[in-house]
RNA sequence: GGAGGAGUGGCCGAGCGGUUGAAGGCGGCGGUCUUGAAAACCGUUGUCCGUUUGCGCGGACCGGGGGUUCGAAUCCCUCCUCCUCCGCCA
């Protein structure tokens, strides 16, 4: 939510930064409301100073033992108004509320304008496209050659849009969310936490879900749960209508959540394999900082992200998104897109937002300041740390090898029992071909770029 | 699911219709004392909104919402949460 203070100063500059975002919006209704908002107080405001004299009054003459039935008479028809008013200024500020509800975050002025993805701006890039001598498969045609994807399966359980893992798929998941958690938590310093998967819509609100985005949630029960489509919903409002130390600022959270989509816009879109499903899991990094933080919490929250590419050994580049392509909520983000070599095209494995306060306002997250008196609101971050559906898309695809079976990097395979090839059928009693394959080469190269060496 | 009990400021805890934003204690902050620290003593210590150049003034908030009353933290209704006992259960 923008500062309705900010709002009322500064409302050509507001609509100004938020017509980058593609969108006229009309402060009309925001300046005559907010208008009445104020009269309507100034005036009731007034009239519930005189009762509490009048009523403190009254009070006196009656320990005194004289009658003060007028006076009672007078502050009834007083309490009257009084309650009219009330009513009136209830309607105005849920109106108010409304309005304020549904504007989107301002743009941080280091956000490139433009009016959809193509104004996006390649920021860095990390590693190089791996060079295969045969044709590369999509992830979901290798799935199901190794007999570790069983989409078939999953739309007989519960439809498109839902995915069934086995054998070492199940296990390739389950690894790499160990993976990202340990590397995060251990070495990155992010506090790990396991929330409900189910929130209240306060939650939403807090987050910027609700209520112009209803159509993307899934509801249980008439709208009193919600699926979580992010770890972000529940880790933020951890901290909702809370006051918290300054010292203990920053706070940084490491989440492993399954994310609950309904992708009601998206018909026709990715309709193959492990890209866009109605579940799936990531990990989450969230973040509570000092405002004057917040710029330079984006970026280490970002590169923690991207740590993880680097150690699978994963091609990728970092966009810095448009003012048009930005979400609701967010001031600034930065999206990490892998290398898909099986769709020829890079996909957004993560997205690193910040939301200056317009989160914190909505939910109520402040922290007393040192400095000076009174509380101010946090900025709030959060980012993919990562999808780790598209994570093992990512590594099928990109370390495929020519008998359709998958280097597992190096990293992972502690978590997989030391497996290095996907455990396949097809495989089976098949040659292994040299492990110093071309695609390793590439691995291995990106792996000694990342540390220096390459 | 059944039967009871409880929700007050950062925390503990009084208040049960009339200067109570709320006694007292702990904690925090500032000061006196001290070489320093502790102890002791003194002072101070919530949030939001409106208004004002400012000092300030006014309003709201005692789990949420509604009601009774001239006046509610205090009475009534309702919802939520927590605790205890019984039942059921991974």
């Amino acid at each position: 939510m923008i500062d309705s203070r900010f709002l009322r100063e500064n409302p050509d500059f507001v609509t100004e930064r938020l017509a980058t975002r593609g969108q006229a919006v009309d402060l009309k209704p925001f300046q005559r409301l907010d208008g009445e908002r104020r009269a309507l107080l100034r005036e009731t405001e007034g009239m519930k100073a005189r009762r509490n004299a009048d009523s403190a009054e009254i009070g006196k003459l009656r320990k005194q033992g004289q009658d003060a039935a007028e006076r009672m008479e007078a502050v009834r028809a007083l309490g009257e108004k009084i309650r009219i008013n009330d009513e009136k200024l209830k309607e105005v500020e849920s109106q108010l509320e409304d309005f304020l509800l549904t504007l989107p975050n301002i743009p941080h002025e280091s956000v490139p304008e433009g009016r959809d993805e193509t104004a996006n701006e390649i920021v860095r890039t990390w590693g190089k496209k791996p060079g295969f001598d045969f044709e590369p498969l999509p992830h979901w045609e290798l799935g199901e050659l190794l007999d570790i994807i069983d989409l078939s399966r999953a739309s007989k359980l519960a439809g498109s849009r839902f995915s069934v893992l086995t054998g070492a798929g199940a296990l390739l998941e389950r690894a790499l969310g160990f993976f990202m958690l340990d590397l995060h938590t251990r070495e990155h310093g992010y506090r790990e936490v396991h929330t409900p998967f189910m929130v209240n819509s306060e939650c939403m609100f807090g987050t910027g879900q609700l209520p112009k985005f209803e159509d993307d949630l899934f509801q249980i029960q008439g709208g009193q749960y919600y699926l979580i489509p992010t770890a972000e919903v529940p880790v933020t409002n951890l901290h909702r209508e809370e006051i918290l130390r300054e010292e203990d600022l920053p706070i940084a959270y490491a989440s492993f959540s399954p994310c609950f989509r309904r992708e009601a816009g998206s018909h026709g879109k990715d309709t193959r394999g492990l890209i866009r499903l109605h579940q799936f899991n990531k990990v989450e990094l969230v973040k509570f900082s000092r405002p004057e933080d917040s710029y330079s919490e984006l970026e280490t929250l970002t590169l923690n992200a991207e740590e993880v590419l680097k150690r699978l050994g994963l091609h990728y580049q970092v966009a810095a998104l448009s003012t048009g392509d930005l979400g609701f909520a967010a001031a600034k983000t930065l999206d990490l897109e892998v290398w898909l070599p099986g769709q020829d095209a890079y996909r957004e494995i993560s997205s690193c937002s910040n939301f200056e306060d317009f989160q914190a306002r909505r939910a109520g997250i402040r922290y007393r300041p040192a400095a000076e008196k009174g509380t101010r609101f946090v900025h709030t971050l959060n980012g993919s740390g990562l999808a780790v559906g598209r994570c093992l898309v990512a590594i099928l695809e990109n370390f495929q090898q020519e008998d359709c079976s998958v280097l597992v990097p190096e990293v992972l395979r502690p978590y997989m029992g030391g497996l290095v090839w996907g455990d396949s059928r097809l495989s089976e009693g098949r040659r292994i071909q040299d492990p110093r394959s071309k695609i390793q080469k590439v691995c291995l190269q990106n792996m000694l770029n990342f540390s220096g060496l390459g």
